[in-house]
DNA sequence: TTGTAGGCGTTATCAT
DNA sequence: ATGATAACGCCTACAA
């Protein structure tokens, strides 16, 4: 009895169909298209639901129907604000679409609770399936779910404890061909800014880096530096080793904020135009910066494209074992990674 | 009787009941953790649960509660992978998931279609609330959901026909910042590059350009380019304006991917220390590009705070009159729109 | 502390 | 071509 004309209940197919005049049946069968409704009754239906303001129930309608399929898909990615995982969404969101999937979206920021708790939710919402780039060591807490038909596909990181499939890039070769590029133009003393070891992909990447420089014969232990998270953190590391009695005459960094961070402290220093700088991970504008950056990129909208297509094959009743696509990384050089050694 | 291992059926609260010897009303008390079930029971249930991977259904649940609420909330923006949809949706999905709503993105890019599809997908599927930037002339059609007690929220640009919250900045204002800048410096040639003059905010920022350039005499028809959607039309648009016998000193570009496409276009002249360039909407490396890009920044995180704030302001149950937020602009100087006049 | 009956809005089944 | 009835998985109301 509020006095407040507070929302009012929403109109149901009884409602509908008493105004129409017909039993509500009847409004189902026209709502879903059904044939056995003459045009008349349908054209009456029709009005009734427009003068209603009715609108089906999904929800209600997903529960008695027999398939299950509540055409919802879960999207757990690193940051959504981010511009690796926000082309991902973006390709894996026109593919759901335009099957007439809706796709919800979350950033796990690499918090495994939060990727737990959050699969959890997406779960018991019904999600027929999900894509997942993991902040989780290991994905076997989702076995069952899986086994329980709903398809997974890992994005980004190789699955652990988890048979599914997956969609991610050579890290470790990534990294290798930066360090390469860096050694044939002569370089011995190149730094190497990674994140946090924990994260498989980071790991994988330091790990090709720290192996190409050995082969090399360029190893240097003081110009290694792990555990970067932030732009800060980035530039203090970068800044510390350009202070070393025998600084690095080329850097390499393993993600993109890092590579910002690297531009900026060497730009700060006036260095932009004398150490060499290759990224992993293509930035925005990286074309217009000053020297253009060199990076080996990832091919994002193949890598959404591949999460997608697997996805969906699943849900199409695609058997088989999982798959594990690799998508190729490529160097875009655009000046910052041509500098030659001193 | 498929020979492969289907999905089997996921069990529901009466398997649970039935593995741990209790009613199935009970199950229900113990995963809704309700009071009035004693620690052994709850213990045997949870074994059960977890024997059985039970995962609770949250559809079939709010079907029966009596808020029918469904902690889903829509985001519609114009495109998931663009930096300023991504900036806007996480900021609103971090208020979300804080409440535990979890948020159904997608993409418009800017047809009108999609946006009338999309909202009626998010209604028939119950979310609580709306956020929407828009692609339609006029959201009339969205007045019946709202009385209906789906609240909206449009962002980006003033709703039309519709009386909901808003969350804008003053674009004409903002362009007309970005030209009086320009002005002051001296320039008297100032070519714009706009967007669809059919798109709210272009439109409105295109006249307060205009409408500054005319104030301080510098008006000039052909100095002035709108309708141009990527960063092959922008490139065009100001390669045309260059090769004027008379041609500009300065650009203010109206759209992020304008303002790129304008540095690119002055760098591949070598134009890029010669010709002023003020840009609207803030890009991720502006400051790394050389020179540094200038521009009048939309404070983003605010605007996707403000959204949210209203958003769930009336979900729980705020009252009142649509709120217009207005977030305001601000000039950020790095170099490009210093330039003087020649 | 625990259980039973009924219904949420819809679709499946079977009847008319 | 249309309708009555049961059921989907769960929660509310009430009873034991």
């Amino acid at each position: 009895m509020s006095p407040t004309a507070g929302p009012r209940a929403r109109p149901t197919m009884r409602d509908v169909a008493a105004v129409a005049g017909v039993s509500f049946k009847t409004v189902s069968r026209v709502v879903n298209n059904e044939p056995g409704v003459s045009e008349a009754v349908r054209r009456e239906v029709a009005g009734a639901i427009e003068t209603l303001g009715y609108r089906h129930d999904r929800g209600a309608s997903n529960l008695r129907r027999g398939d299950r399929r509540t055409g919802l898909v879960g999207a757990l990615l690193q940051d959504v604000g981010n511009d690796f995982s926000a082309a991902l969404l973006r390709s894996v969101s026109d593919a759901a679409h335009d099957r007439g999937a809706a796709v919800l979206a979350a950033s796990l920021d690499e918090e495994a609770d939060r990727e737990r708790a959050l699969v959890g939710d997406l779960v018991s919402r019904r999600v027929d399936g999900l894509l997942l780039m993991p902040a989780t060591q290991d994905q076997s807490y989702l076995a069952r779910d899986v086994a329980d038909g709903m398809p997974v596909v890992v994005i980004d990181r190789p699955p652990v404890g988890l048979d599914a499939d997956s969609v991610t890039v050579d890290n470790a070769a990534g990294a290798a061909t930066a360090v390469h590029h860096l050694l044939s133009l002569g370089h011995r003393r190149i730094g190497v800014l990674g994140d946090l070891d924990e994260i498989a992909t980071a790991h994988a990447r330091r790990e090709g880096a720290e192996a190409a420089l050995r082969e090399g014969g360029a190893s240097a232990a003081e110009l290694v530096a792990a555990g970067l998270r932030s732009d800060a953190q980035g530039r203090a590391a970068l800044g510390a080793m350009l202070d070393l009695a025998d600084p690095p005459t080329a850097v390499v960094a393993l993600r993109n904020v890092l590579t910002e961070a690297a531009a900026r402290e060497l730009r700060a220093r006036g260095l932009q135009h004398q150490v060499a700088l290759v990224g992993f991970d293509d930035l925005p504008m990286a074309d217009l910066v000053d020297p253009g950056l060199t990076v080996v990129a990832q091919d994002v909208d193949t890598m959404g494209t591949e999460a997608a297509r697997l996805l969906f094959a699943r849900l199409d009743g695609h058997d088989g074992p999982p798959e594990q696509v690799v998508v190729a990384t490529s160097l875009v050089a655009r000046g910052s990674g041509e500098i030659p050694a001193r």
